[in-house]
RNA sequence: GGCGGCAUAGCCAAGUGGUAAGGCAGGGGUCUGCAAAAUCCUUAUCGUCGGUUCGAUUCCGACUGCCGCCUCCA
């Protein structure tokens, strides 16, 4: 089996192919940090931490690397609004970006490269491009000339002349010193106030794309094997990154560009600029499993837009508690059947590889999802089983396979249970035992009224009563 | 204006040239005093119109609708 990726730059699916064999290298965009992460970058770490997960399940050694912007206009403005200093504001809202991103189980990357930490890095890459031709310096800015670069717009499949200047309505002043209206800042000269660095272009601070150029090239070298980011930054940011990269290097930036559809809401995408975002932390308020964010982002496929409503949220809850039930079958039940929790990794009815036929398909989670959820439901039913009629028909070496199975498939999703808390003891097994003969006796006397009582108090305290043949039995929900 | 994407059941969502996974929600039956659990059954001609084909939801074209990007953006 192949894994094949669809590659924005070629529109196609391709089949995975590492530079290096059993090596990835795969660098990720990262936030700016300027404020709190909402629902949209929820669903691109998610996604990606996915990615990252199916290729170390293959076998690859994955070397992943996201940056921090930590320099950019919105910073500052922050900064100014709030009394802080840059770096104040940025490590602040790495702080937070941890403390939302960690809890929906996104793997920490391997490196987080900052911008402010690789400036002579990047003060290299515009001096390689200004001494090749492909960049000049103005009024202590430096631009890059894209038309230079005879297959500018390649990865986004615009041509220079289509574009429409403007279009987004976000068109700077100084656009006079420009050679070209697309001609894009590399280092921005220091306004009074701003940090800045020195430079052989006077002091300033590097422009937005740069950056992942630079750190890409300092940390893994010319080319990796996977760029992925928000489809959002397809034009310009990684049509620039290609631009900068290949333009001083020579060589192409990334073998496969990869990149995630928007989350939306009430059909518009979530964005910053129009006020329609949920942060992380709101929806967790709420409160929600975090892996119901997690599921929820994964029950599609990662390239189409995802619209968020309460309607998919509640069905990806559900979901969630079905999952659930099967990954806590090992707790609930592998001491009772003897399992010896020995290493096994016998695939059962092929489940592995019908998951991985799915995730080979451009990462398909929806369909490794449905194995997922064929394995926790078989799961749930035989747990009930065994909490109602105390024993099931399946052989326990077979659970313990579906189990294990159940467990390591979520996990390549990250989708994991937490063990469940021990219930509080509100009320001991002599009290329970008296009110289920109560119970009984009011049942016996076809006091159904008083016996229904007795049963909603017990539920009341976690205690669920099942009526079997001649016995009441019980446990705790 | 340019480039691109999407349209599948009540909702979400995969997928395939030979009559369509999965999740959520719902309906009906058996069992039960009622529940719970189990179990059986049940809910789609895949946006519209053409074309190619023995046959298309799946390929091609047109149309309609929605969305994204065109120097803030995950």
């Amino acid at each position: 089996m192949t894994l094949n990726l669809y590659n924005t730059q070629t529109r196609r699916k391709e089949a995975f192919v590492p530079l290096t064999p059993n090596a990835v290298k795969m660098y990720c965009c990262g936030v700016t940090v300027y404020d709190l992460c909402h629902l949209g970058h929820a669903r691109s770490y998610i996604v990606w931490d996915t990615v990252r997960r199916y290729l170390l399940w293959l076998g690859y050694e994955v070397r992943y690397v996201q940056n921090f912007t930590d320099i950019d206009d919105k910073i500052l403005k922050r900064a100014n609004e709030r009394e802080m200093t840059m770096q104040e504001v940025s490590d602040r809202y790495i702080q937070e970006y941890f403390a939302d991103i960690r809890p929906l189980n996104v793997l920490d990357a391997d490196e987080y490269p900052r911008v402010t930490e690789h400036i002579p890095q990047i003060q290299q890459i515009i001096q390689d491009l200004i001494d090749k031709g492909y960049a000049y310096p103005v009024g202590g800015d430096v631009y890059y000339q894209v038309e230079r670069l005879p297959d500018y717009g390649k990865l986004s499949g615009r041509k220079l002349e289509d574009m429409q200047a403007g279009a987004s309505g976000r068109v700077n002043e100084g656009e006079i010193k420009k050679k070209h209206p697309f001609d894009f800042a590399l280092w921005k000269a220091a306004k009074s106030g701003e940090p800045a660095w020195d430079s052989p272009w006077g002091k300033g601070r590097p422009g937005w794309h740069i950056e992942c150029s630079a750190m890409v090239r300092s940390l893994f070298g010319d080319t990796i094997d996977i760029h992925s980011g928000g489809g959002d930054l397809v034009f310009p940011h990684h049509e620039n990154e290609i631009a900068q990269s290949e333009a001083a290097t020579g060589k192409p930036l990334a073998r496969y560009w990869l990149h995630n559809g928007m989350v939306k809401i009430g059909g518009d995408k979530m964005s910053k600029s129009l006020s329609n975002f949920i942060t992380i932390r709101n929806f967790l308020e709420h409160p929600y499993d975090p892996m119901v964010l997690r599921l929820f982002v994964l029950l599609a496929h990662y390239r189409k837009p995802l619209d968020f409503t309460e309607e998919a949220i509640a069905s990806a809850e559900n979901g969630w508690q079905t999952l659930q039930e099967g990954l806590h079958f090992g707790q609930r039940y592998g001491a009772k059947l003897g399992w010896k929790l020995s290493e096994m990794s016998v695939d059962s009815n092929g489940y592995k590889e019908r998951f991985q036929e799915s995730m080979d398909d451009d990462i398909n989670t929806p369909g490794g999802l449905a194995v997922i959820f064929e394995l926790a439901k078989e799961l749930r039913k035989e747990s009930n089983l065994l909490t109602h009629e105390g024993k099931t028909e399946i052989a326990s070496e077979v659970l313990e396979i579906q189990w294990k199975t159940l467990v390591e498939l979520a996990g390549v999703l990250g989708i994991e249970a937490q063990p469940e808390a021990a219930t509080v003891e509100e009320i001991g097994e002599a009290e329970i035992a008296a009110i289920i003969e109560q119970r009984t006796a009011a049942r016996n006397a076809k006091n159904f009224a008083e016996g229904d009582r007795l049963r909603d108090e017990l539920k009341a305290k976690g205690i669920i009563l099942v009526d079997k043949a001649g016995e009441t039995t019980w446990h705790r929900g």
